[in-house]
Formats: structure tokens, C-alpha cells, sequence
DNA sequence: AATTCGGGGGC
DNA sequence: GCCCCAGAATT
């Protein structure tokens, strides 16, 4: 493990704090007014998640469910609704459940310490030091992608940080590097830092504070750090989604909490197309389909075809089903969560009219 | 330690 | 296309 003495931590320090009081971003929707429940969901929005992305979720969401209560008492598919084309749809269960904890555990109030945080579903080390500290200023190190990034370069530290000793080494630095006073400016500056002038591929090293002392941009070696994650072949599944009309709404069905798209709305998705014609005939319903262009859906890891069925009848079915249905009108949005794929089907439906 | 969770954006 | 992004939970 490499020890820094205090020297080399406070200049660190101190080029960093000085950097952010020029540069460093101040105004972001969750830095105006700042709370603790503020800085969580904006904490969660942001994991695996670009600024500019989470913004105008964080506006609608923070409208909708003004403080931690109100999102605790309201329903889940509400909460999903906001989370709608976020994806990683976990994290919005894991705010929910959170949010109720709080209202029942800690009489509506944020927990205030690291132990009591963590403890919490959704968030883990990082999260937590992160809320803490920039809600409170207390003196917690955080460790998100930002900060490994410019880490692994300024130490040339080798390895892909996905391994857990390589991310141990990054947690020994950065609680070196996290200084006593001015917490809350440094973890913004090196969150701040990592992604503009320290950004994967477009980093301007001409204008960074660090550059007298890092060691990939001495060494001429600023795109070779941090070292990229070893590749892996995707593998492709497909599989085939029925969509039921009647008088302009469709008909879905919540998916379970585990697997992909967890607590979201989407039409009834069989493997085999035989296992479709199979599931229509069980419920009495005909099986002269529309069949619609397939099209591929690309998820980080793995790719999935979709080949799109559409079934319109005459009159209501009693459908059959140990899960929750809902009629979903194609002229409106309701509130509950929808994927990508599914919000895009439904698009679809209604243009076709 | 490895895998599972989405979707969008940069290049 | 490929790679990554304010990670955490599960296996």
C-alpha cells in the first residue's frame, strides 16, 4: 500500500480546494439549497449515470416528491414512473425502501452517520461518504469513477479497478487525500475534476492543478490509466413480446422485482414463440397475430431482439395471471414505470393509431 | 471475485 | 461499433 505523508496530502489537497473555488461547478440543481435527502437522490440518479442525463429527472422528481416523506408514502409505481428510461431500475425500489425507512426508523430525518448510511439499501460506501460530506460537510473520503479515474493516473496505479485490490489501494488514497477542512469543496472538485479536465478522453491536462506531480502525465501516459476493464464477448437473447389491444389501451403486466426491468409495466414476454400460442390458447384468445419488425435492444451486457406480436380484440378477456395488470391507454401516460423498449412499443401503437 | 442490474452519450 | 458513466447488491 503507498503511504503519503502529510505534505504531500495537504499540497494535494490544497491545489484541489484551490482549483474548485475557480472552476469547480456550484449551481447544479442538487447544490442550491442543499439537504441530505437532496444530495442522496441525486447521489442515487448518479450511478452509472451522466450529469446531464440525471438533471431533468432530479427537477420532476424533487416536484413530485418535495421531501424523504412524501416519496415514503408514495405508491412504488409512481416512484418507477419518474425512473422511467433511467434505467437501473433497483435503485428506485432501493429509494423507495429507504425513503420509508427513514419515516418509520428515524422519525423522517436522514440518518447522520457513515454506519447508520450504509446501512441503508442502495447505498454503499461511496454513496454514503458522498451524502455526508457534501450535505454536512462531514470528513468522509468517497470513491466514485471521477475520483479512481484521477487517482489511477496521478499514482499510475495498475490494474483494472473493477478488482478488488486495486480498489482497496484507491480507498487507502483517497482517505489519505481527503482533507479535514473544506471536505465538501475537495469531493466536489475531484468529482468536478474527473469529468472535465480529467475525463476519459478529452482531458486537458495543460489546466490541471495536479499536472506538476502526475505520474501518467510525466510519464506521457494519460490515456493508458486508468486501465480499461478486460473485454468480453455480449451474448445475444431474444425473445417475443404480445402485445394485446383493445380500444386504444394495451395490456400489461408488472414484472417481478428480480431480473431485468424489476417492478416496471411491460407486455406479457414469453422465450419461444410457442410458449406464446401456448400461453394465448390457455386464455382463450385467437392466435392470428400481427407480427411487427423485430428490433435489437442493447443492454451493457448482453444484447436482446424483441420480435413485437400485436393481438387486437373485440371485447375484454379475463386473463388469467398471478400478476398485476394494467390496461395501458396509448393516448396518455400512466403512472407507472415503463423500459426503453416498452415506451418505444408503445409510441409505436399509437401512431399507427 | 464475478455477475447482475439500463440507457444514453462521446468518439 | 466500442467504451464509459457521481456503484450497489447478489451469488
Amino acid at each position: 500500500m503507498l503511504d503519503l505523508n502529510k505534505q504531500q496530502s495537504d499540497k494535494f489537497a490544497n491545489r484541489v480546494v484551490d482549483w474548485y473555488h475557480l472552476h469547480g461547478r456550484k449551481t447544479l440543481p442538487w447544490q442550491l439549497a442543499k439537504t441530505p435527502y437532496k444530495v442522496w437522490v441525486s447521489e442515487v440518479m448518479l450511478q452509472q449515470t451522466q450529469v446531464v442525463t440525471v438533471i431533468p429527472y432530479f427537477e420532476k422528481f424533487m416536484a413530485s416528491f418535495p421531501d424523504i416523506v412524501a416519496l415514503a408514502n408514495a405508491d412504488e409505481d409512481l416512484v418507477l414512473h419518474h425512473w422511467t428510461g433511467l434505467g437501473y431500475y433497483a435503485r428506485a425500489r432501493n429509494l423507495h425502501k429507504t425513503a420509508k425507512i427513514v419515516r418509520d426508523k428515524y422519525q423522517g430525518k436522514f440518518p447522520t452517520t457513515l454506519e447508520e448510511v450504509m446501512d441503508l439499501p442502495g447505498i454503499g460506501r461511496s454513496t454514503a461518504g458522498a451524502v455526508l460530506s457534501l450535505s454536512l460537510g462531514q470528513h468522509h473520503p468517497i470513491l466514485d469513477g471521477n475520483v479512481k479515474r484521477v487517482l489511477a493516473r496521478y499514482f499510475m496505479i495498475e490494474g483494472w479497478y473493477g478488482v478488488k485490490k486495486v480498489e482497496n489501494q484507491l480507498w487507502h488514497l483517497s482517505t489519505q487525500l481527503t482533507p479535514k477542512n473544506n471536505v465538501t469543496e475537495f469531493n466536489q472538485a475531484m468529482m468536478d475534476l474527473g469529468a472535465s479536465l480529467c475525463s476519459r478522453s478529452r482531458f486537458d491536462c495543460q489546466a490541471c492543478p495536479l499536472n506538476n506531480d502526475c505520474g501518467a502525465f510525466n510519464a506521457g501516459k494519460v490515456k493508458e490509466f486508468p486501465h480499461s476493464k478486460p473485454k468480453k464477448v455480449v451474448p445475444k437473447k431474444s425473445c417475443h413480446q404480445l402485445i394485446i389491444q383493445h380500444d386504444e389501451k394495451v395490456l400489461m403486466e408488472k414484472r417481478p422485482n428480480s431480473g431485468i426491468w424489476g417492478g416496471l409495466f411491460g407486455f406479457f414476454e414469453f422465450n419461444e414463440y410457442s410458449e406464446m400460442v401456448l400461453f394465448l390458447n390457455q386464455q382463450g384468445l385467437k392466435t392470428e397475430l400481427e407480427e411487427w419488425v423485430p428490433f435489437t435492444h442493447v443492454f451493457s451486457h448482453f444484447e436482446l431482439t424483441i420480435n413485437p406480436y400485436v393481438l387486437n380484440i373485440d371485447s375484454v378477456p379475463d386473463v388469467v395471471n398471478d400478476k398485476q395488470l394494467v390496461w395501458y391507454p396509448l393516448d396518455q401516460s400512466i403512472e407507472v414505470g415503463l423500459a426503453a423498449p416498452t415506451k418505444k412499443l408503445v409510441k409505436q401503437m399509437s401512431s399507427i393509431g
